[in-house]
RNA sequence: GGGCGAUUAGCUCAGUUGGUUAGAGCACCUGCCUUACAAGCAGGGGGUCGUAGGUUCGAGUCCUACAUCGCCCACCA
């Protein structure tokens, strides 16, 4: 029995145990073709937010439309607890840092506290109805993981995709790590324009404008463009430093900008990229003047131990006093900063790990246009980003808590060597390497460094498929169906795999993206950490709203674009749950002595409503298939909302009035209803699974959840119908209309109503004619032919209520 | 400076290949307690579809330029 009013609080609780014990989400192999979705770790940072609710729901919806398409969808679940998310949430619950504890110290903990995350993580997706197959979850540091990351990279090693370097890196003084391209996050700050007067050896006198003055000690050289008239008769000379008093070449290179600044540039190791371009090009000295923590070091005598801000004003004081400083104009420019901590980057030469990436940009390039991104505009984002890449992908970090390199260097010779597939995992600190080294020596310093988050989640499709184990999936998995995330990884998670899948298989990951925006508080209005914590935290919203609701909101708005949370879609939400609610309890009241059996006598209305329903599931079932969850959505809600409104009122009567109807006629409803029923609720339960198996279980009393149902093409074809009877629900609403301008209830008898009509409304007036009649009250029905419009209400002629 | 997206009713958003009076929800106004639902039902007002050109018999939809907003990138000389 369906309960008066649904108490979404005890329902969402039960069918989740019920699904859970049955255990509906397990990947098992069997006769159908897999669909596999390649779902975003989430990162182990903190909490769960609306905007993980909000990608992750439209995913999730797939999965359940393929399901009912009759695929086997693959639909795993994994935590990225990797690398310095994980570790700067440790460090702040823990309030220390990293390097004050031992590392395996700090690796407890670390894993103490994803552990805990993750948990929440994985009770709020459930709770949120998501149907991944939660029980075989990954941690992108595990054993499991930790072997496939190491697996690649000796794939890479074999085929000398990856090399060991010492070279300018990205460097974060605050993580202590260097960083990758990707990492970067673009700040606008606050800075000055400083012009400084410099001499050449003979006393010639020229300014250089830089934003950067406290890297005056690590000037290698002078460039100016040769074909710069003010300024090239210079090149050649030396130039002398202030403050420092060191002499330096002045080079000529065309890539100076004439127009900017003084259109003389000092290069220092390292300010910026053009400084290491150049520093390469003319092979000039390296000049370190920073520490790893980011300040001024032992070889600058004055600043020793000032920070670079530090250091800056203090230099901008040293050079005023010696009358160099012409002028200091206020700027605002963009600075690099690490997207994880929001600190600005620095340049330091260390030997590192890279992954060659400028050697393949066009194979990337390929790769992307192989795969179909949804939408399509992505792509270009993601070339964009790949035409952009100015660098190799450095995968090492000189952190604690993440993926070890299985690498060893030779004591002697310093020679690395890399670990057996065989041996994987390894971890070189505590294991040693197979054999000695071809020098012969047998001592080595194991890779301290760990890998780059990304390394790891860029093989996110080999943990998926198991990769090169007893039980891989590769064979269904490769490439896998879909990828989905939001737009502002495309640079990072979708390029990286791209990248690995190219060097591993060379082939694509998976046949299709499905990028999704972000959210908004409000327009323009990004999600703050104070709202997310508060009134907007997916808690306290399914508390309030349930999850169906809460999926409801999620699952609106197109792909691709940004959404804003508003109460009013929750409250619209709640609307439509409540109405599918509703109209499936009064059709359940009408089905009591319904049996299913053939029957192809079909009112006017039940053809009109069903091949309606034909008509919507079609573009419905094309918009999923973009990935066009809220398009598809939108299209089943207006649909239930006209069948509602319109055939529920036109059929309740046959329902409730057998004695004044015919059996057949009555029958005819109740296997309408029936039948679109069960199919509303199958296409409703990719966005409601709660409300819909509680229907579903109540009215139909199968042996399955509705989830594993799979749907089934209705082939009738009603199209006249369908037209028709679009024209005779506009004249129900005219006639309704009447009635309300008037004041009357919808209840009031129309004692005589004349109605001009042409020829094929009249045959469709006269097929529906006892729907109609009873639907409007009318009592006496008069036609007459015409030939100018459909139909034209000549004249109403209202009655009294009777009685009351 | 380059790329991408957005700009439609007071608010939040739809508008699949260009085709008759541009839609929905919320808000507002007017009715209706109608044997599923008042968290409902029936109606109503409200938009020169960012601006300016262009293509076309016909443009919210295609093209060009511009404006505003957002995101990504390049500029740290």
């Amino acid at each position: 029995m369906l309960d008066k009013k649904y108490d979404f609080k005890t329902k969402e609780e039960k069918w989740l145990n019920y699904w859970n014990e049955i255990k509906l989400h397990e990947f098992k192999l069997n006769e159908k073709e897999v669909y596999s979705i390649d779902t975003p770790p989430p990162t182990v940072s903190g909490n769960i937010h609306l905007g993980h609710i909000f990608s992750y729901s439209q995913t999730e919806m797939i999965a359940r439309y393929k399901r009912l398409k009759g695929y086997n969808v693959f639909y795993p679940f994994g935590f990225d607890d990797n690398g310095l998310p994980s570790e700067r949430l440790v460090e702040k619950e823990h309030n220390n840092k990293a390097h004050q504890l031992t590392r395996s110290e700090f690796q407890k903990l670390c894993y103490e506290t994803t552990n805990k995350y993750e948990k929440d993580f994985q009770r709020l997706f459930q709770r949120m109805g998501f149907s991944a197959d939660f029980e075989n979850a990954y941690k992108t540091v595990s054993d499991s993981t930790i072997r496939i990351s190491q697996l690649s990279f000796l794939d890479l090693y074999k085929h000398q995709k990856v090399y060991h370097k010492e070279s300018p890196s990205l460097w974060c003084n605050e993580c202590l790590t260097s960083i990758a391209q990707a990492e970067l996050e673009t700040k606008t700050v606050d800075s000055t324009f400083n012009y400084i007067k410099f001499k050449t050896e003979q006393g010639l006198e020229f300014e250089i404008a830089t934003t950067r003055p406290e890297l005056l000690p690590a000037i290698v050289a002078v460039f100016i463009n040769p074909t710069d008239p003010k300024n090239n008769h210079l090149i050649g000379l030396n130039a002398v430093i202030p403050i420092v008093n060191k002499i330096v070449p002045i080079i000529g290179d065309e890539k100076v900008d004439k127009e900017k600044g003084t259109g003389i540039v000092m290069n220092c190791t390292f300010g910026d990229q053009t400084d290491i371009e150049w520093w390469t090009k003319y092979d000039l000295p390296l000049v370190e003047i920073l520490t790893d923590y980011g300040r001024i070091n032992d070889t600058v005598p004055d600043y020793a131990g000032l920070k670079v801000k530090e250091a800056r004003e203090k230099i901008l004081e040293d050079l005023k006093h010696a009358g160099v400083l012409v002028k200091s104009e206020p700027l605002t420019h963009e600075v690099n900063t690490h997207e994880r901590c929001g600190k600005e980057i620095e340049y330091k030469v260390v030997k590192q790990w890279f992954i060659d990436l400028m050697n393949y940009k066009d194979k990337f390039i390929e790769m992307g246009r192989q795969v179909k991104w949804h939408p399509d505009f992505m792509r270009i984002r993601y070339e964009e980003w790949v035409n952009n890449v100015g660098w190799d992908w450095c995968i090492s970090r000189q952190r604690y808590f993440g993926v070890p390199f299985p690498v060893w260097y030779c004591n002697k010779c310093g020679k690395a060597i890399v670990a057996r597939e065989e041996d994987l995992p390894v971890n070189p600190l505590e294991d040693k390497p197979h054999r000695p080294c071809t020098c012969g020596c047998k001592t080595y310093v194991p890779e301290r460094d760990v890998m780059d988050t990304w390394a790891t989640s860029s093989v996110t499709p080999l943990i998926n498929m198991r990769y090169k184990t007893n039980d891989s999936l590769e064979k269904y998995l490769r490439p896998m169906s879909l990828r989905a995330n939001g737009h502002d990884i495309i640079r990072t998670w979708d390029f990286y795999t791209i990248v690995k899948s190219y060097f591993h298989f060379g082939e694509i990951p998976w046949k299709d993206t499905m990028i999704s925006g972000f959210i908004l508080a409000s327009k323009g209005e990004k999600l703050s950490k104070r709202k997310s914590n508060d009134a907007l935290a997916p808690d306290n919203l399914i508390n309030e709203y349930s999850a169906d609701v809460v999926r409801y909101w999620a699952g609106s708005g197109r792909l691709g674009n940004d959404i804003t949370f508003t109460d009013e879609s929750m409250l619209r939400g709640r609307k439509l749950v409540n109405k599918i609610y509703n109209v499936a309890s009064f059709i359940n009241m009408h089905l009591e002595d319904y049996e299913d059996k053939e029957f192809n006598d079909y009112e006017f209305f039940d053809k009109w409503i069903i091949s309606n329903y034909q008509e919507m599931k079609e573009s419905y079932l094309n918009y999923l298939d973009e990935y066009e969850v809220g398009l598809a959505l939108n299209t089943l809600e207006k649909f239930f909302w006209n069948f509602c409104d319109n055939y529920i009122e036109i059929v309740k009567h046959r329902l409730y009035r057998p004695e004044e109807f015919k059996n057949t006629a009555r029958y005819s409803g109740q296997k309408t209803i029936y039948t679109l029923l069960y199919k509303l609720l199958q296409d409703f339960s990719i966005f409601f699974p709660f409300i819909t198996e509680e229907l579903y279980q109540n009215i139909y009393k199968p042996t399955k959840s509705i989830h594993q149902t799979e749907f089934e093409e209705l082939k009738f074809d009603f199209q006249e119908e369908n037209e028709l009877g679009d024209i005779l629900i506009e004249f129900i609403s005219e006639v309704r209309g009447q009635k309300t301008i008037k004041q009357l209830s919808l209840k009031n008898p129309i004692d005589k109503l004349n109605l001009k009509v042409n020829a094929k409304i009249k045959t469709a007036v006269l097929d529906s004619l006892d729907d109609l009649k009873a639907t409007l009250t009318i009592k006496e029905l008069n036609l007459s032919e015409f030939n100018e419009s459909n139909y034209l209400i000549e004249d109403i002629v209202f009655g009294a209520l009777e009685n009351k």
